[in-house]
RNA sequence: GCGUCGGUGGUAGAGCGGUCAAAUACAAGGGACUGUAAAUCCCUCGCCUUCGGGCUACGAAGGUUCGAAUCCUUCCCGGCGCA
């Protein structure tokens, strides 16, 4: 009995899904279940300062259940996956340390991927000066670039996209080639649980949301990132609620958004869905 | 009422005798994704197809022409100007 218990790997729990589905108050509900300490799997939540646009779990709603990954950077500066990965990895350790059950819960599926699948990014950080240069230059251009570099590499890229092209030739740059995918097998049973609503569904719930957005005062938020000397073109970045956003500009986009998430997790077989809509869910675990 | 400009695919909007099932953009659908991932990129997008093509289409009906979304006539609808 023990010894199977030694040997079994830690179980961590996966929310993930389409945005407005009620994600973080199901995370919440299972932590309570199963002494739970949730970690965020949010590319935008990680910044300190957006909280009304990426509709962020505020203290109250987290009752009591500490959150990771949320605020762990300034908006000056860019997060990416890699980081991402190292910080919940470590999150991970700490809290079964602890005795306790990781929940991993957010809709970026990349961040999420690259955990729960063990993706091995080539230890080449980004490089913004050279990225500045090669972003001028066409994708022919580039494809030469890299041609020069990796063969191979080039023969195989998705030749129209300049910013997987760029990375490749940052990455054959410093290392001479760029290597193959590669990912090792995480030490971890990952339990993933797939949130979705049909669309009407999720229309109404994302217009009372983005609704519940502007009111929670988004534009002051936004005013409040410009004083701090966030540009524009930053605000851009960080997604369509912080550049000139109108009720109806957000909640459209939301929608796209929404699709293209479940286009990313559909490939994964290992979720399983439950319509948000629908109560049930919970029970074993 | 007269004059004038216009009515094109889900929308916006090119085309103004053949190379037009009709540029382009957006929307929609599908897909890719290994350090920007709410990013970036690809495919499909009138109907049918044995994937060669076939059929129906540019407000409606006629006409001119070998050939019309494109020219003419009438009608219907909308904008503007004059009464």
């Amino acid at each position: 009995m023990k010894k199977r218990n030694f040997l079994r790997k830690p179980k961590i729990i996966v929310i993930l899904g389409q945005t407005a589905t009620g994600k973080s108050d199901l995370a919440v509900k299972i932590a309570k279940k199963v002494n739970g300490e949730i970690i965020s799997a949010d590319s935008r939540q990680v910044y300190k300062g957006l909280d009304i646009g990426t509709g962020k779990i505020t203290k109250k709603e987290m009752k009591g259940i500490p959150h990771y990954l949320l605020d762990v950077i300034n908006v000056k500066r860019k997060f990416t996956v890699a980081k991402y990965k190292e910080l919940t990895e470590e999150k991970i350790k700490e809290i079964l340390a602890r005795g306790n059950t990781p929940i991993i819960c957010g809709g970026t599926g990349f961040y999420i991927d690259a955990i729960t699948k063990g993706i091995i990014f080539p230890e080449v950080p980004p490089n913004i000066k050279l990225r500045k240069i090669l972003e001028k230059k066409s994708l022919t251009e580039l494809l030469k670039i890299l041609k020069k570099l990796d063969r191979r590499c080039a023969d195989n890229i998705d030749t129209k996209n300049k910013v997987r092209l760029i990375r490749a030739i940052e990455i054959a740059k410093t290392l001479g080639k760029v290597p193959t995918a590669e990912a090792t097998p995480p030490p971890y049973k990952f339990i993933k649980i797939g949130l979705f609503l049909p669309t009407d569904k999720l229309k109404k719930k994302v217009e009372k949301r983005v609704k519940k957005m502007f009111k929670d005062g988004l534009l002051n938020e936004i005013k409040k990132l410009k004083k701090e000397g966030i540009s524009d073109k930053r605000l851009k970045e960080l997604g369509f609620e912080y550049y000139n956003p109108t009720p109806e500009t957000v909640i459209t986009e939301t929608l796209k958004y929404a699709k293209r998430q479940i286009t990313w997790f559909k490939r994964d077989k290992e979720i399983k869905w439950f319509d948000a809509s629908k109560s049930v869910i919970i029970k074993r675990l």
